[in-house]
DNA sequence: TTTGACTGCCC
DNA sequence: ATTCTGC
DNA sequence: GCAGAATGGGCAGTCAAA
């Protein structure tokens, strides 16, 4: 294994050889580990990114190829987001294998995860003692990516040995550490401090800093993206200067460090925008190692068919605190509806041809096969315009009933079937909301305000009932503009309380100024740009989220009695995480299992608790001696029932795992929360004075009970009688006995 | 053939 | 999804 | 304020075991 150089020094200063390995030899994959495990070793931002910046590097300068496979294995992906290809293999499979390498017993892996709560420490330390006898060839990158592609596309019966013995293999290969960030990667986090944005932020730095060794005619690059020698070498001697005296003032505008970040910012900001205009790593990789940095925009755009990440909202606790933000600029707010988002792209490659589309979630996965209806509502949207060319709409889909539009939960929309799904087999019908358009025959409209963007919406998408009950409806948001006056805004609102969405959306019309928040004392308040502009990927605070689940005093609350516990993983080893939830069941004197819970809690907070509930002490058992009935969860260790706490969750769920308040809403389901987290120690009350099965049965039949309708489709049709008996069926099968 | 453990992905 | 923490 | 981490309920889908 050759010696690998110290990862973290400032890029200036690190020296890349290129005589490491052969001219264009593979990198081996203990370069790769070696970054990996260097950056264990800090949490400082500027070191995260000097250890990615020169790992990147080395690889550009010494094997370009190297470069895709490292950004996958760097990103804990496989493929871009859109194309689905999983791994398929978790702890079950990974820790079988673990076994089987290092020979250890499966109840000594548990005590090795106990105490380490890392898959990739426990492998380590396993593998650690084994002397392997048989000496192997250096994993790759590229064959490491290369095997993780085979188990991921392994199919059918028998792949669960298959994919073992891939594991085996590379685990049998690997030395040192090596083994730690091999199982990471299997088990997808690879806890270093670093994903996405900082992966890109390097190959950014990496790029100014090294034109890849694949680029040799040099005459049709424009270098001005990028840091010659005699910039790097004058930047170097200020920072090794910098430690020892004082740095000489020098004028902004040539001082050599200054230029070095305006080149990064630069980069930074063009691979950003590119990626998350155009998420995929493959396509960004080669047009970086053909091209360089020239015109990286144009060479990877944003393309119908590929999606773009979304715009995220901030989320917001008041109307108040909308007002505050947003000063008084105008806004639409908007209902938020409990569904599913989705970035519906279709287009026609010509006048007469066929109509592609493609649906996307959230999280860019492509889901266009768990919506033929919407498919179809697209293309008849195309027949229905001849002028209509390609859009992508941002939308949330949501369940109704077939007959009247009437909103349904979130939980109706999960039942839906997600693969191969046939028009005729569909049985949850649904309303696509459409809320923002973001390109439109061949324009891309990311840079309209928002105002312009939803008024060509509004025009050219208008909203659509079929005929046939069962398809699915295309429609616009509701909303309500701050010109009508704050009462309206509080009356909608008010409404949103008291019906089946989720809250508000409230968005920034045309872009302004704002006031930036005082974050230091001394600074003069400043205004601060606030553009309505669709941000691909940014929690924007030009889209507030106000939850009615948000506000004090209108979500779900309960008072709750920790029970039972969990060794943390990561960085909550050392504590309990989650912690098991009891209601108090007054007939039987018992307490009864609700839901985990792990958010919420302060670190102190996480400490006192251990503390109290030290395993060994009287506050703890591995038995269930306390006599608490808790379903289908099983808890590492009970804990002495002696407290209650206040837990907020978003809505109460039908769970096939609870037993609280069973018999109450389902003779075979308990009730859960959604959302649960914790708010504060109940210190006034006692375990006998937790809520009961009854108060978390009343609050599931609360929300069962908003049956308004909100949505503004007006629809005063016949009901189609099959439509209707499954509507009850469906119906019949959440709220009632099974 | 049915059941159940496990995984991935919605929120 | 929610929330907390370090930079 | 950003970036990262550690986790919640619950569904369909996949494959292995019963």
């Amino acid at each position: 294994m050759p010696t690998y150089p110290e990862m973290a020094l400032d890029p200036t200063i690190f020296e890349v050889d290129p005589t490491i390995w052969c001219p264009n030899k593979p990198i081996p994959y203990s370069f790769l580990a070696h970054a990996l495990s260097t950056l264990t070793t800090t949490r400082s931002r500027i070191a995260i990114l000097n250890i990615l910046t020169n790992t990147l590097r080395v690889i550009l300068k010494t094997h370009p190829p190297s470069l895709l496979p490292s950004l996958y294995i760097l990103s804990n992906t496989l493929s871009p987001p859109y194309e689905s290809i999983e791994l398929g293999l978790g702890y079950s499979t990974v820790t079988k294998a673990i076994q089987h390498v290092s020979g250890l017993s499966s109840a000594a892996l548990k005590r090795l995860y106990t105490k380490t709560g890392d898959p990739g420490d426990v492998a380590f330390e396993a593998k650690s003692n084994v002397r392997t006898l048989i000496p192997h060839p250096p994993l790759l990158i590229t064959s490491v990516y290369d095997s993780m592609l085979k188990i991921a596309l392994a199919k059918g019966q028998g792949t669960a040995k298959q994919k073992q013995s891939i594991v085996e293999k590379l685990l049998v290969a690997a030395k040192g550490e090596e083994v730690r960030f091999l199982v990471r990667t299997l088990f997808q986090n690879l806890r270093v401090g670093a994903v996405r944005t900082s992966i890109l932020t390097a190959l950014a730095r990496a790029m100014v800093m090294t034109l890849p060794s694949s680029i040799s005619d040099t005459s049709a690059i424009n270098l001005s993206h990028y840091a010659d020698e005699a910039l790097i070498t004058a930047v170097k001697e200020l920072n090794l200067t910098k430690s020892g005296g004082k740095k000489k003032k020098v004028e902004d505008a040539v001082d050599p460090s200054n230029i070095l970040s305006e080149k990064f910012a630069a980069a930074e900001a063009l691979i950003k925008r590119v990626y998350v205009q155009h998420p995929n790593y493959g396509h960004i990789a080669r047009a970086l190692v053909e091209m360089g940095l020239n015109d990286l925009a144009e060479h990877v755009p944003l393309t119908v068919g590929i999606p773009l990440h979304p715009t995220l909202g901030s989320p917001t606790r008041s109307l108040d605190e909308v007002y505050d933000r947003l000063e008084n600029l105008a806004f639409s707010a908007e209902f938020k509806y409990d569904g599913q988002r989705a970035q519906i792209h279709g287009w026609k490659d010509s006048s007469e041809g066929p109509v592609s589309v493609k649906i996307f979630s959230r999280h860019l996965e492509d889901m266009t096969d768990k919506y033929p209806d919407v498919v179809q509502l697209v293309q008849n949207s195309f027949t229905a315009d001849p002028e209509l060319q390609s859009f992508i709409i941002d939308t949330e889909i949501v369940a109704i009933d077939p007959r009247n539009g009437e909103l349904r939960t979130f939980q109706e929309l999960s039942n839906r079937a997600r693969k191969d799904v046939q028009m005729t087999e569909i049985k949850i019908a649904v309303c696509v909301f459409a809320f923002d358009l973001l390109y439109l025959d061949g324009q891309i409209l990311l840079q309209e305000p928002f105002r312009k963007r939803r008024a060509l919406l509004r025009t050219r998408l208008p909203p659509v009932i079929p005929e046939w009950k069962g398809a699915a409806r295309l429609d616009h948001v509701r909303s309500v503009e701050s010109e009508a006056g704050r009462e309206a805004i509080e009356e909608f609102w008010q409404e949103a309380v008291e019906s089946r969405v989720e809250g508000l959306m409230v968005k920034l019309l045309d872009s302004g100024e704002v006031l930036e928040e005082p974050s230091n004392k001394k600074g003069r308040p400043r205004r601060k740009p606030l553009p309505a502009t669709y941000e691909p990927d940014k929690r924007t605070s030009a889209w507030l989220k106000l939850k009615k689940d948000y506000v004090t005093g209108l979500g779900d609350s309960l008072d709750l009695v920790p029970i039972g516990g969990w060794h943390g993983n990561g960085r909550k080893v050392q504590w309990w995480s989650p912690v098991l939830l009891a209601l108090y069941d007054p007939s039987s004197g018992k307490l009864v299992a609700v839901c985990k819970c792990m958010s919420g809690f302060s670190d102190v907070f996480y400490k006192s608790m251990k503390e109290k509930y030290a395993e060994g002490s009287e506050n703890c058992s591995y038995q269930n001696i306390w006599d608490v009935e808790t379903g289908g969860l099983k808890p590492h260790v009970y804990f002495k029932p002696q407290e209650v706490w206040e837990i907020r969750g978003a809505d109460v769920t039908i769970s096939p795992v609870s037993v609280a308040a069973l018999g109450l809403v389902s003779q075979s389901r308990g009730l859960s929360l959604r959302f649960p987290r914790f708010m504060k120690v109940r210190e006034d009350k006692n375990i006998e004075q937790a809520s009961i099965p009854d108060f978390l049965a009343g609050m599931y039949r609360g929300q069962q009970g908003k049956r308004e309708k909100v949505e503004g489709v007006d629809d005063g049709d016949l009901l189609d009688a099959t439509m209707e008996s499954e509507a009850q069926e469906s119906e019949a099968d959440l709220s009632n006995s099974d």
